[in-house]
DNA sequence: CTATAGCATGTGTACGTTAACGCAAATTAA
DNA sequence: TTAATTTGCGTTAACGTACACATGCTATAG
């Protein structure tokens, strides 16, 4: 029940395929990785006879012979921006890379400050340094991205984390649908707040796609369901003291107002600010854990970040070491998280 | 940026640990795989080296030169039984048999009735006619499976799947915590129904220790909210109009009940059977996903088969490969359904 | 007609680990 | 003391792929 030693006897190798090719394991590797140089008539004969035995290269065989050790870069924004959101995404890959160690793979992280066009160059300088062999990016702001793009070889693998762009180049997004998250979060408001009071929203007046896409979905279901909704201008470069004094002000001249919703992670800095209203943001940063804990929060929209890490370096190794082509789009799950299931 | 030929510098070999300590490759590995033979003097030298270089052997040579393919043995009840819940599991399991194909990793299905303790019995003998180094089961009923699996050597792999066996042998669980669950489910009843209404659940008398738990989770939540819970007998044995119509008459006897709560799969069988009652249940299989959408449902609690599945593989695929020791117990993380997150 | 590319193809070897094998020295049995 | 084991250790042949290199062939130029 331990050693088994039974049937590889219908495992094909490249030596059986050029057995039944009749000709040298030499010319059948040359049509496989399609390095050219065989006569058309052995290139399809050695095709159809792969396709008919079902002939894959054995990984640990591949693994071996190249040795080299395979990189992953990874660019994204300071850890301590977006309250911690980034630094969850990190936590997921590094678990993911420790994982993938014993394969070869190896995973670079390196940082960039996401307000700052110069930064971003100087991170795609300071990685184009090194060797790599595919790249996950965190592309914010797209404007400072888009051109360092276009530099890079066209054949290496790409992954677009959390932000989606459009780019002419292969490459892939692994992220939330952030339409369907506002929805979502209007639904789960939707809940928690008597029938006949209002909602309020946060709209953060420098916000970026991704904020206006979920207050779209945010409307659309407030909209469809006919809670009237109140859109609190904030800039976030104002200072703490201040925002809570805006969203409090204007929570006083409405006073039917039921629930309260933030559509980033930065809602636990608006908790009591009124008692009764229910108070709903995204994202289950520590420090909002913490608040939905203690009630403070009533509930979250998240995307598991650590996941999301964690998925986006399988799915780059994957390619990597089975050159297993990558999915264009991975839309992520979006989880609901009340104080009950934390 | 493509080709990494870089550092493989300080990738420490069997060849460079046998160097460094003067001795052969031969004992260097009888050392690590403590074959004996080696002098008690050399042993030591050997692991330290080992230690001080942290060595690693490489995983590709490793798998090359045993090549034999290892199968993982899977024993879950028949696919219809549970509502197709078994069926989305085996799909979770399936997806990643395709991943690990090229790993030399096989995985082998056995279906049972759960009912039946003689088909448990058989199928177990029917899986031991064949080799395996790991062993996944659905241990219900454990009064069939306990006895069974005394007879399974020591230090054969085993993951219980779904439900938890208490057992001397060393093993594994990987499934929800069942009363966190039902805990949860009262939650999101409780915030689907007004404040003044009562809830009923039904109580499947041939329930077995998940359902039970469940019921614990949910009725300690409505305990500590105040909510009134009527309890509903049904025997799941009775025919689909039957146990409606017993619900049916349930409800109506006390009108005042606003949610039903279902707390297994089987949820989508009381739809509409009372306009303005929200009916809540447990996972999400084809059926139930449909009646979410449709709106017969109001919210369900799931527990991602497919990703308990394929978690439960890759654990397994972990030890087999990589010897890396087992979690003793993964808690999967419950989810909330509404309309629109699924 | 020979020299010379350039292309099609085969050969050989490295990759790191594993484990069977074989030899010698040490130990035990007869 | 000799024969039979046991112990300690080194050698070596896989494992399947990838790729550098060698070989032989064809076509074209001189």
């Amino acid at each position: 029940m331990d050693k088994t030693d039974a049937k590889q006897a219908d495992v094909v190798t490249i030596r059986d395929i050029a057995r039944l090719a009749e000709v040298s394991i030499g010319t059948v590797d040359r049509v496989l990785h399609q390095r050219g140089r065989v006569a058309q008539e052995k290139v399809e004969r050695i095709e159809a006879l792969v396709h008919q035995y079902g002939y894959k290269p054995n990984l640990f065989a591949s693994g071996l012979s190249g040795t080299r050790m395979k990189t992953i870069a990874v660019l994204a924004p300071e850890l301590q921006q977006d309250h911690g959101y980034w630094e969850l995404c990190l936590e997921g890959m590094r678990s993911a890379a420790l994982e993938l160690e014993p394969l070869q793979i190896r995973v670079k992280y390196l940082r960039f400050d996401r307000n700052l066009a110069s930064s971003c160059v100087s991170a795609f300088e300071e990685i184009q340094k090194t060797q790599f062999d595919g790249l996950v990016l965190a592309p914010t702001p797209s404007s400072a991205w888009l051109p360092l793009l276009l530099t890079l070889p066209a054949q290496l693998p790409l992954i677009f984390f959390d932000t989606d762009l459009k780019l002419e180049r292969r490459h892939c997004f692994i992220g939330q649908n952030p339409y369907k998250a506002g929805f979502l979060a209007a639904r789960l408001t939707h809940l928690q707040v008597e029938k006949d009071k209002d909602f309020a929203t946060i709209n953060f007046v420098d916000d970026d796609q991704h904020l206006r896409v979920r207050q779209e979905g945010f409307m659309q279901y407030c909209h469809n369901v006919g809670r009237t909704v109140l859109a609190i201008d904030i800039d976030s470069a104002d200072s703490l003291s201040a925002r809570r004094q805006a969203v409090s002000k204007a929570l006083d001249r409405d006073p039917n107002v039921g629930g309260l919703f933030v559509p980033n992670a930065s809602v636990a800095e608006y908790v009591e600010l009124k008692p009764d209203v229910r108070l709903l943001g995204f994202d289950l940063i520590p420090r909002n854990l913490a608040a939905l804990r203690d009630g403070s929060i009533d509930g979250l929209v998240s995307q598991r970040p650590q996941l999301m890490g964690a998925e986006t370096i399988r799915q780059l190794s994957r390619f990597l070491l089975f050159g297993k082509q990558l999915t264009e789009t991975v839309e992520m799950p979006l989880d609901i998280y009340l104080k009950e299931n934390i």
